[in-house]
RNA sequence: UGGGAGAUCGUCUAAUGGUAGGACAGCAGACUCUGACUCUGCUUAUCGGGGUUCGAGUCCCUGUCUCCCAGCCA
């Protein structure tokens, strides 16, 4: 099987660069961020991109905050961003920076500008700016303050600076064309006026520079070579190349490329702000989130993460991933990687009736069949012990291999046991099952090796575990959340089955557990041990199940 | 109906004028003390119409469809 992973438009670039001596073979980029709320999976592509292109032509990706909009932005974000991105392996260095940083030489760009007759202050409201900036078909009309002079327009600048004027009362203003088919072209604003509390520079400003008035410099003072961003921003590089070219500054290059979607998934920062904020879920990282924060806490690793972003690829399509093809890459590296273990999620109680009462038996277990160096471990064996529910049918179904009436079946680790009667409920359930076991079949191993078609997992009732299991299911019901009816908003697509609370019956190992430890609950699914944990009762949080081909051939019966 | 960007299996993505390949998903089977993992095999695609060429997914013309843009958000 090949891994190769093919190369990209983006890379392409990047190696014609190299080869002509473009930035001396230097290759610097940015992951560039707005601390405004948590970064999510489409955050861990460009993630991917921007650290995965510097470190492999050894090259350099910072970290930088663009935080031009202090009335969105938070320290609380910031940390959050910092964690994932170390957590996901970025690898910044010292190089965290923040457009705030250069908040006083954009301010002074911001006057050249002005002094070459490229800028204005307007004192149209944002209303009035809107209504005069013209439609696809027709061209704007050029604002009355569009000629000021230019010590006029210092003057006013300067007087913004100082705090002399009420937020949006007027705005700096690019003078470029009112007519380009190009929206951004339009007199762009460089500047408004914002009296707002800044999480890294206080009160010191009052005005606050556009993205657009932000972006590029930033890039240019940081010395970025190839600037990577997504699809929506195609409209901008050319203002984002006007700036850098009037004002003569080193000149990065900006790249576009597709932002991703995923099935099933939302991501989009606003939305999952208004998720947090409704309390449609418990917080920023809810395991059912497809932020890092949630995925981490749910269980996902960072180089399953990271693995799949690799392998999506980077193109100018706009295509939608299947999230299936995201659990593929959570279970490939979980199976590698997470120790085994037994758990009874939906427990039915088993007697072997001609076990010795009160005998306990340590039954030897693999910690990882793939991986001897993970050891082994003990498990209780005892005379009543717990099984799946699903493991179980009085009346078995064609193709069901597991236990039933006069059936032999595998313990795993213990033994051959047969089912010999049942015990029902006044409603006629299944409460109790009867069995005998072959005490030749020590360990699950037949010396005389006759050949059972199941081996089920089970643990013994008097020493099991009482744990918390937290399954979980898609957050939305529909593959695509923003698919909703005329008037209706995405929360309607909000599947009501998406956590489901469990109590689970887990083997004793895994009393005292570590938060953030990932399990296979054998023929189950990868578990994670969340920090709502006690020492009395685990919480689990379910990753992902494993594939499971019984339940397709039973949901085609 | 302005501008920008796209269109290859169900999905994502290669092929840079020379055998349309891979991964996921699906289907069938082998193996198995996890109906997991692994392994084997199979199905399925170049948006339409013209043209250039010995040869076109790729070049040209034309049509269609999709996405983005009228924040003092990023």
């Amino acid at each position: 099987m090949s891994d190769a992973v093919p190369s990209h438009f983006i890379r392409d670039i990047i190696l014609e660069d190299i080869k002509s001596g473009k930035h001396d073979g230097r290759v610097q980029t940015r992951f560039p961020p707005e601390p405004n709320g948590y970064l999510h999976v489409g955050h861990a592509k460009s993630i991917t991109i921007n650290f995965g292109l510097a470190e492999e032509f050894g090259g350099l990706c910072n970290l930088r905050f663009d935080d031009t909009n202090p009335s969105k932005e938070e320290v609380e974000y910031v940390d959050s961003i910092i964690e994932d991105v170390r957590w996901l392996g970025g690898d910044f260095g010292d190089r965290m920076f923040y457009a705030s940083d250069y908040f006083e030489q954009i301010y002074q760009w911001a006057e050249q500008l002005i002094q070459k007759g490229l800028a204005y202050v307007c004192d149209l409201t944002g209303e009035q700016v809107r209504e005069t900036r013209g439609t696809p078909t027709e061209p704007g009309t050029e604002s009355p303050y569009r000629s000021r002079s230019v010590e006029e327009n210092l003057d006013l600048f300067r007087r913004m600076r100082a705090g002399e004027f009420p937020d949006g009362t007027r705005a700096l203003r690019a003078k470029i064309d009112m007519a380009s088919p190009n929206f951004n072209f339009r007199d762009p604003v460089m500047y408004r006026i914002l009296h707002a509390h800044h999480h890294r520079t206080g009160d010191k400003w009052c005005i606050y520079p556009m993205y657009d008035f932000a972006h590029g410099q930033s890039d240019s003072i940081e010395r970025i070579t190839h600037s990577i961003c997504t699809l929506e921003f195609e409209d901008h590089r050319p203002l984002y190349d006007w700036y850098i070219q009037q004002l003569g500054i080193y000149p990065p290059r900006q790249i576009e490329f597709d932002r991703l979607s995923i099935t099933y998934t939302l991501l989009s920062k606003r939305k999952l702000l208004t998720l947090v904020q409704d309390k449609h879920v418990s917080g920023w990282n809810d395991p059912r989130m497809p932020t890092i924060s949630g995925m981490r806490r749910r269980g996902y690793s960072p180089e399953a993460i990271s693995n799949f972003c690799k392998r999506i690829g980077v193109s100018k399509t706009n295509g939608t991933t299947e999230l299936q093809l995201l659990e593929y890459y959570v279970r490939e590296d979980l199976n590698k990687h997470a120790l085994r273990v037994m758990a009874v999620l939906d427990p039915l109680k088993v007697v072997i009736d001609n076990y010795p009462e009160g005998q306990v038996e340590h039954m030897a277990a693999v910690n990882h069949p793939e991986d001897e160096s993970a050891g082994t471990r003990t498990v209780p064996f005892s005379k009543v012990l717990y099984i799946e529910q699903d493991d179980f049918r009085e009346v078995p179904p064609p193709k069901y291999f597991r236990l039933s009436p006069g059936r032999e079946v595998r313990l795993r680790y213990g033994y051959f046991i047969t089912c010999t009667s049942v015990v029902k409920d006044a409603a006629g359930k299944v409460v109790e099952v009867h069995c005998t076991y072959d005490p030749a079949t020590s360990g699950g191993n037949a010396p005389d090796g006759r050949k059972v078609k199941s081996t089920i997992h089970w643990v013994s009732a008097e020493h099991a575990v009482d744990a918390e299991v937290r399954i979980y299911e898609t957050l939305f019901a529909k593959e695509d959340p923003n698919d909703v009816p005329e008037g209706a908003d995405f929360t309607v697509n909000l599947n009501p089955k998406s956590l489901d609370v469990q109590r689970a019956k887990v083997e004793p190992s895994l009393r005292g557990a570590a938060a953030g430890s990932r399990y296979q609950f054998e023929r189950l699914g990868y578990f994670a041990v969340d920090a709502d944990s006690t020492l009395a009762v685990p919480v689990f949080n379910r990753t992902v199940a494993l594939r499971d081909a019984w339940a397709k051939i039973e949901a085609k019966a």
